[in-house]
DNA sequence: TTGACATATTCCTGTATGGGGATATAAATT
DNA sequence: AATTTATATCCCCATACAGGAATATGTCAA
């Protein structure tokens, strides 16, 4: 009951609309905390705890530089994401064939 | 406060792993409420509410053919996840590509 | 050691769930 | 009209947040 966890994969990590905007960031070049805090005018702790979620389920990676800590985008876990997405493309890519998918299945309703 | 709304974009409403089995089986052929209930083996008011966020979200459309409700897939929607997750390519594709930018990164470290 | 800087963690609360069960609505059939 | 078939809706409840505020942890510098 209730909803899935955000850790719970990459899906549910991705659902925050803030956390897309933190990937985005990142998309960009790998960043501190601080720099992320200042481009997105959140406060701190929220950029935190975002990442803290985006790092559970390996959306980020991080390494330590100082007292600074490094963010960044770890690809394979959005190439999951991608990759499900494709498993649709024939419904978005060739219109002529959804048009004849469609007819063929007309044609199979008339001759049932 | 609280967690976005299931319906508020494609991302929530696919974060929910059913939702995502009901797209993966009508990804195969468009079908009536009965046939996924019999595929998923959940009970049909499960089906049923599950298609309805589907469905205001615009990831399926429906149409009537008798007592049935027939659901398919629309691509359009998945399209826009597909998309999204697509802008991350670089770090999942060019490998040789990631290497380079990264010793760019570090040579510039060094000059700094 | 004492600050200053960078980041993480804890506590609190309103809220939108997802599942279960019961029921309502709609259409075809007899 | 009464029944059967197909699907949607309603009610209830435990739950996992996301945001805000305060605070803790960790690291470098003087």
């Amino acid at each position: 009951m209730a909803r899935a966890a955000t850790t719970l994969d990459p899906f549910n990590a991705v659902a925050e609309p803030k956390r897309r905007q933190v990937l985005e960031a990142l998309a960009e070049r790998e960043m501190p905390v601080n720099d992320l805090v200042g481009r997105l005018g959140w406060p701190q702790p929220m950029v935190s705890k975002h990442l803290g979620v985006l790092k559970e389920v390996g959306l980020v990676n991080v390494r330590r530089d100082g007292r600074q800590r490094l963010y960044q985008v770890n690809g394979e876990k959005l190439k999951t994401i991608h990759d499900w997405a494709k498993m649709f493309e024939r419904f978005w890519a060739h219109q002529l064939l959804r048009i004849k998918e469609q007819a063929e299945r007309k044609h199979k309703e008339r001759t049932n």
